[in-house]
DNA sequence: TCGTTTAATTAGTATTTTCGATTATGATAA
DNA sequence: TTATCATAATCGAAAATACTAATTAAACGA
């Protein structure tokens, strides 16, 4: 069997991936850019393969070569976070935690959470990502996020999950529309096209629709949103009704608007709000107890 | 950040875990064992704490020391993953390929699987372990293992899967005491205690059990068998019946016997037969290349 | 007590890694 | 066109490291 590729080249050609120059990708590493360029020749030396095409002054990565840096990025954060394991003698919530969390969510958990944590938790560095569910879990998987808070049910492919707690889904309307209506909310009282949702991208629209028994989609106005913020503008201006969520609501997303939220139809009219891991992690014990921090700010707190 | 950890070292400190001995686990990674003793104490170094306790004369992993093994051998496995695939230009079935399989569908399927696949791929290395669900997905996810062929649903622990095919159950016994039932067979008709089955440990049973609807665990016989072929022989001595999963039965379990097999209850009466890998391989396309070769060699093929 | 087996230690050697300087190539500006 | 700049590869010397053989020290069994 051939010679295993060294961690410190693949770790140069990450470093050349994320740089696209010898010289500053060298620097990075604390190199000369000679060392860095034969560790990255030994490397298609050892792997029997070219990785990038080299046209005389610069050069690109071949597909192979981006195939390799995919790879070479799992070994590295592995590597890291056994280093950081025995290093920190498997102590909870101590150094670097990254987190990525959805926009309908971390708006209305980070800033408390944080807080929070950094007060009980000097020696955690929090590190915060805010993207759509499909990113975050590319981020998990490449090892560039430690644990994702997503809301749930969603394929989690091949990662571990728990519920952390319930986030009720409410229906916000201006309180003249809601002036007629009684709880929970029949949408058939409602004027078609009057109710307004996220982008799909957003999970909340899909989870919401699910939760709510709102099947009857004449209900919902084509135009989509793309922040919590705007639909609550909308909503606030009487173009229609819209569902928020719990969260949003506590953290005070109404003030200073003339809405009102009543309860919808649906008997489990809310979202479950989860923590996403990787199976192979090593720091268990610390994302349950940041579950149990990330609960107790949840409105409905579920966690055994 | 310091500096991380070399994979030969690594490698030192799985090789000693293996053989329990200095000497010897120098001989196996073909270095003196000076140098491997030098190589874990610059380990425990890095990683700053003991992972052997040295009583003079022997030593003991710490349990620092067995989880850093565990983590060592996924990384060391994604590394060697990664060596193969840029070698092999991720050219699909070539090179080893570890397979796991439980015991109630290995005897009927590896025997025609291999002689396919040595025939139609001959770079590609077979390597067959049989053993329980369980503990093959333990040896998947350590990296000693590359795919499993399982009986379905399961909880497959963060790893992937997919059916490639369904295996119906039939219900053996003696073709005396088969002449008075008609198909599908009612359990009912069955004397209490004549259902025999395997260990618990085999999925078989509890499979069996919900597919076959056989809720009235009054006809199933405490005893249980620890193999097909024990169950196929106290049939057809006349001790009562017995499922079967239909890929036995073609290739002649029953042969030279007295016992007929009958259709059950049930109108979904079969097992799923699976493919199971971890979520971070790199050899997707070999994967689905060689479960096409084995649904075809199933029963009822299920592959779109 | 002596010989055996074990792992750690030591000192010398071999190998590998790294750097700085240099070269070669193309792009850009004068 | 020529000079200048930026880039990546190459080369030889120096530094760091990995490795070995021989030795030590301790424990065990005959």
């Amino acid at each position: 069997m051939s010679k295993l590729p060294s961690l410190k080249n693949l770790s140069y050609l990450l470093a050349l991936h994320q740089h696209q120059n010898f010289n500053r990708a060298a620097t990075a590493c604390n190199v000369s850019q000679s060392t860095l360029s034969s560790g990255i020749q030994n490397l298609e030396e050892q792997l029997g393969c070219q990785l990038i095409e080299r046209d005389h002054k610069s050069f690109l990565f071949t597909g192979m070569g981006e195939e390799v840096v995919e790879q070479a990025r799992r070994i590295l954060t592995s590597t890291e976070e056994l280093l950081y394991f025995a290093q920190s003698q498997g102590k909870t919530m101590e150094g670097p935690l990254r987190i990525g969390c959805i926009p309908t969510i971390a708006p209305f958990l980070l800033g408390d959470l944080s807080k929070k944590l950094q007060r009980d938790y000097p020696n955690l560095q929090l590190n915060i990502r805010e993207d759509t569910t499909t990113n975050l879990l590319h981020l998990l998987r490449n090892g560039e996020l430690d644990v994702l808070v997503l809301a749930l049910p969603i394929d989690i492919q091949g990662n571990q999950s728990y519920v952390l707690g319930r986030d009720p889904f409410k229906l916000v309307m201006h309180k003249t529309l809601a002036e007629k209506l009684e709880e929970p909310v029949q949408y058939n009282k409602l004027p078609d096209n009057s109710i307004f949702l996220l982008e799909k991208e957003h999970c909340l629209t899909g989870h919401a629709v699910a939760a709510c028994e709102l099947a009857d989609s004449s209900k919902i106005n084509p135009f989509t949103a793309t922040s919590l913020h705007s639909l609550v503008q909308m909503a606030d201006a009487g173009l229609g009704a819209t569902f928020l969520p719990q969260m949003a609501i506590d953290r005070g997303i109404l003030n200073g608007t003339d809405l009102v939220a009543l309860k919808p139809t649906g008997k489990e009219a809310s979202r479950d709000i989860g923590l996403v891991y990787r199976p192979t992690t090593n720091r268990r014990q610390t994302f349950r107890r940041f579950a149990e921090v990330v609960a107790q700010l949840l409105p409905e707190p579920l966690l055994e």
